[in-house]
DNA sequence: AACAAAGCTATTGTATATATGTAAATTGGA
DNA sequence: TCCAATTTACATATATACAATAGCTTTGTT
């Protein structure tokens, strides 16, 4: 046993293995590799895609065999990564029966967006509290290549508008808002990728959201936020 | 095999174990039983107990099979109600380390009353709205007890003041508004089910947000129920 | 004696097997 | 032919088995 360690001591080899892995080993420690939490993230993140780009239809049931084998994983983490979709309001679940795509009657998206009103108002109150120049900036930095612009590309327009209702909770730097505000994704659902109302007119109340952080006056910032979501609720309802 | 059937076929115990068996699986049926939906239902509640009284403290971990035995369960039920407490905010999960009761520090207490300034504020909101008098009678009656009682019994107002500001959010009827309103369940936990303020100065509070949702006063009916819980707030912390 | 590295132990994460329940299919009777 | 009841098949819920890893313990070297 000894006389094997002498003899490995001086290998070449065992030496660069050594070296190898005790890199890997610290390259794992210090967290330069991806974190491998588990392999339920991924199932999560994959199995989330899938279901706001509509390759997974609302009502469909999810076998979970199924979906387990095309992720070539076993049922176990698959089950963690719905339970989290159905935390998110993304499944549903009926026990001995199984999971399904969610779908969402028109009450159901109503009283969603009264959620995000209260969030996403409280969120803009905030903010205007802290009056923080690098969030105005992050803030304003979502809209500016719109700003005199006269032929607006849609599509950037959408992903702008999601950064940005996604920034304003984050921005916070309240961890428990974030954490139930999950709605963002079924409003992006809801609508199909597409736009409620024209960027002619929310251009305008994003930036009246924004003025009203940047001037610390909360009561207008809430206002604004609130305002601006439920005219979107109205028109897709006109109520 | 056959024969051995015509022998069972007349055999006492054996029509009285079919016969038995029977009336289960109807009773099952049609529900008269407790109606079984999956054992990690219990589960979760227990372990919910045992957080909220102190039988399991914070920063805790908990070790999975150790509470599987003493709950007489596998793992597998066990991880489905533990991740369900992650998603309540009463857990916490380190991957490949394990899950720890969760604590919280003071930044994280005052963030979730600010998550329930704006949830409850909107529920107050809405119930000013619809002005149902049903409603209103069900959140009178928490109070109407202690109303010209000069010598109030703090336990039982503890749990009036729980009630009150749970049915605030359930008689809104807004599914995800209820969903996203779990901290609930912290704020007993931080005030370690004592009042924050007394009586006296609550109770008048408590009516203030009643008259308002009976006078079907939006504005009023949120700003009273943002203003009892900053309160509470502020007294927490003296900021 | 102090420190580094390898091995060990305990516990989590994942896979598979068993049990139980639901819904569809089949059979038998009117 | 239609209805009811039983059987069968399939999917979920739970239990168990296996694999991987984090942290501790031990060992060996300087």
């Amino acid at each position: 046993m000894y006389g094997l360690y002498i003899i490995q001591k001086y290998n070449l080899f065992f030496l660069a293995k050594v070296v190898i892995l005790y890199f890997v080993y610290k390259i794992q420690y210090y967290g330069f590799m991806i974190e491998h939490t588990s392999i339920s993230e991924p199932i999560y993140l994959r199995l989330k895609e899938m279901i706001l780009n509509g390759e997974l239809k609302p009502g469909e049931k999810i076998v979970q065999e199924k979906i387990a084998e095309q992720l070539g994983v076993s049922r176990t983490p698959l089950m963690k990564a719905l339970l989290a979709l159905e935390h998110e309001y993304l499944v549903e679940s009926i026990p001995r029966r199984g999971m399904y795509i969610r779908s969402w009657d028109k009450q159901e998206i109503i009283d969603i967006y009264i959620c995000r009103e209260a969030i996403e108002g409280m969120a803009a109150r905030l903010l205007a509290q802290s009056k923080e120049e690098n969030i105005i900036k992050q803030l304003k930095d979502c809209f500016s290549p719109f700003l005199n612009s006269n032929d607006i590309d849609l599509n950037a327009y959408t992903e702008a508008d999601e950064t940005f209702h996604s920034l304003l909770i984050k921005l916070t730097g309240n961890a428990p808002l974030d954490k139930i505000y999950f709605f963002g994704n079924i409003h992006e659902k809801v609508i199909g990728h597409g736009l409620v109302r024209p960027p002619e007119e929310t251009l305008d109340e994003h930036f009246k959201i924004i003025n009203a952080i940047e001037e610390g006056d909360e009561d207008a910032a809430e206002k604004f936020a609130r305002e601006h979501i439920k005219k979107s609720r109205e028109l897709l309802f006109d109520q």
